[in-house]
DNA sequence: CAAGACTAGTTGCGAATCGCGACCTATAAA
DNA sequence: TTTATAGGTCGCGATTCGCAACTAGTCTTG
């Protein structure tokens, strides 16, 4: 990481997945990976990457524990790189990133609809849910002490008018 | 772009997003707006963000619609950056990945939790639901075309077993 | 109104990273 | 035994990043 000190800052779970996914192509090696694709030169030739770049890639994602390395039995030449739980554990993450970029692509081609396998019916754009289900907006959103959860918040009558700010009102990072 | 033409692939709208978002600090500028700032030197001294990077980021999120640039009325000297409706559309985007980071950060201190105001409970983990909202997972998923929506989707078994792909099996992205 | 201070940048330059092509090593196939 | 394949590494030019200094408008203060 050398000098990039600033990405790695406590309290705030973003600095620490930009660290892990952060660079370029990380996200579409993972998006492959969930494609089905393991073998280096797989990644390489679906992705048009250049190889010392994946290979820089693929060892950062092993290193940090989001997939594994390991020879191929039947082909010793091979190496199979495979999502770990943690890297699955992406996939909401990705699929957030891509429903964003789908919706606001003009003249998106929808090719292919994800759909759960069971029914073949389309999955819900993904969306933040209060404890009962409920559907979340920004401005319904606050944080709280892990002791004070439970108490509504005040947002401060919502800061946004200019030059109103004195401080940060509500802090959402 | 320049040469990077292979993250503009039409059919997934990853390429798209990370082609906006994708960048350094893109994301962390993004939870400061979140935060509530909106002034260049709220954004320089809260990230620490190198000026010129930070003049190049924020001109590439109004460039592409995820901001806008206004002149501020009261003082002259300074300028608004405020995420239209298409930034704050990232929020799941970006809380999802802010969760996973949390959540495979050792020691993480949870300083801060993120609630709904009204009631002050926690939201829940980012997940893909179903049309019906159960959760699903990465094996329940599959893509269908959008003519054959409504036809359960046969994943071949799971390909994920060494040697078995002869081609892509099924296609996730 | 003149002198300073503040905001939002721009410019220049060295350092780090990316992208391309060539090369290398170990294994498998012909 | 020769050739092909898989998974890399190495070197080098092009691009991007990070830092510090500088600039152009716009308040503010005396």
């Amino acid at each position: 990481m050398g000098i990039r000190e600033p990405l790695s800052e406590m309290a705030c779970g973003l600095p620490h997945a930009l660290d892990v996914m952060g660079e370029r192509w990380s996200f579409l090696i993972l998006r492959a990976a969930f494609n089905g694709l393991y073998h280096f030169e797989e990644f390489s030739q679906e992705l048009g990457i250049a190889r010392n770049i994946l290979s820089n890639r693929l060892a950062r994602m092993v290193e940090n524990g989001v997939m594994v390395r390991t020879p191929c039995e039947t082909d010793r030449r091979k190496v199979e790189y495979r999502l770990t739980e943690k890297g699955l554990g992406l996939l909401p993450a990705m699929l957030a990133l891509r429903q964003w970029g789908e919706r606001y692509t003009e003249n998106f081609n929808t090719g292919l609809v994800l759909v759960d396998c069971r029914d073949g019916l389309p999955v819900q754009p993904i969306t933040i849910r209060a404890h009962d289900g409920r559907e979340l907006s920004w401005h319904e959103l606050g944080w709280q002490t892990p002791d004070k959860v439970g108490q509504p918040v005040d947002r401060g009558s919502e800061a946004h008018s200019a030059d109103k700010a004195p401080d940060k009102i509500e802090n959402f990072g």
